[in-house]
DNA sequence: AATTAGAGCAACCGCTATCAG
DNA sequence: ACTGATAGCGGTTGCTCTAAT
């Protein structure tokens, strides 16, 4: 097959990295006729050389119909910062709370957007903000004292970017670099052609 | 035009919780 | 009550793309 995975004799049958095209169709057909089942058998059923882990990850956060992607909308910005600060975290608990959007694109999120916020605004002000960081992000909250939100709120520049791109979604750079794949449209159309 | 640095994101890893036998 | 298997979660890594130099 490829490259990556021919080489220890016993995971010679494990497939690892990125899911290719093909892959995602066979766990789409598959779950589509099947449905979603335990997941190591439903890989091997599906010819898949991935491991169940593997698939339903790849599934959950990718393959689903109801996922959506990119987009992140200042409403859904201020609902995460909001849960971070009451749960920390905890992004499947958030990702509850976010129809469509998963664990993991929330936890991406805050982690390269909210927290870069943060540390500029920390270095911008000098001040000590990384201890509020840590509390947020440790937190299963320190709530017993205070009301979450007081004790962190979102720095005044990332509110007043957000308020700016509630006016202007545009002014969000939020990344819309869905075009190094396939779109699930696309896939879900080839999946109903293809779909036995 | 080539190189480097940084950002963004998909996927893996390791641990814990839960369930079935 | 115990044990093994599986699911789920959060943290981390590594690849790719883009912007800056």
């Amino acid at each position: 097959m490829d490259n990556k995975q021919c080489n220890s004799s016993h995971d010679a049958e494990v497939r690892k990295g990125p899911w290719t095209m093909e892959e995602d169709l066979i766990l789409i057909n598959y779950i589509a006729n099947h449905g979603e089942g335990v997941w190591n058998s439903l890989a091997k059923a599906a010819g898949l050389k991935r491991t169940g882990k593997s698939c339903r990850l790849r599934w959950l956060n990718y393959l689903r119909p109801d996922v959506r992607r990119g987009n992140i909308t200042p409403e859904e910005q201020l609902l995460i910062m909001e849960l971070h600060a009451k749960w920390g975290n905890r992004w499947s608990k958030i990702a509850k709370h976010l129809p469509g959007r998963t664990d993991n694109e929330i936890k991406n999120y805050w982690r390269t957007r909210i927290q870069k916020h943060i540390r500029q605004t920390e270095n911008s002000h000098g001040q000590s903000s990384e201890m509020m960081m840590d509390q947020a992000s440790t937190s299963h909250v320190s709530s017993s004292t205070a009301d979450p939100m007081e004790t962190y709120s979102p720095p005044s520049c990332y509110q007043a970017n957000m308020d700016q791109s509630m006016n202007d979604p545009s002014a969000l750079h939020l990344a819309e670099s869905n075009d190094n794949y396939w779109s699930m449209e696309d896939l879900w159309s080839m999946q109903l052609l293809n779909g036995d």
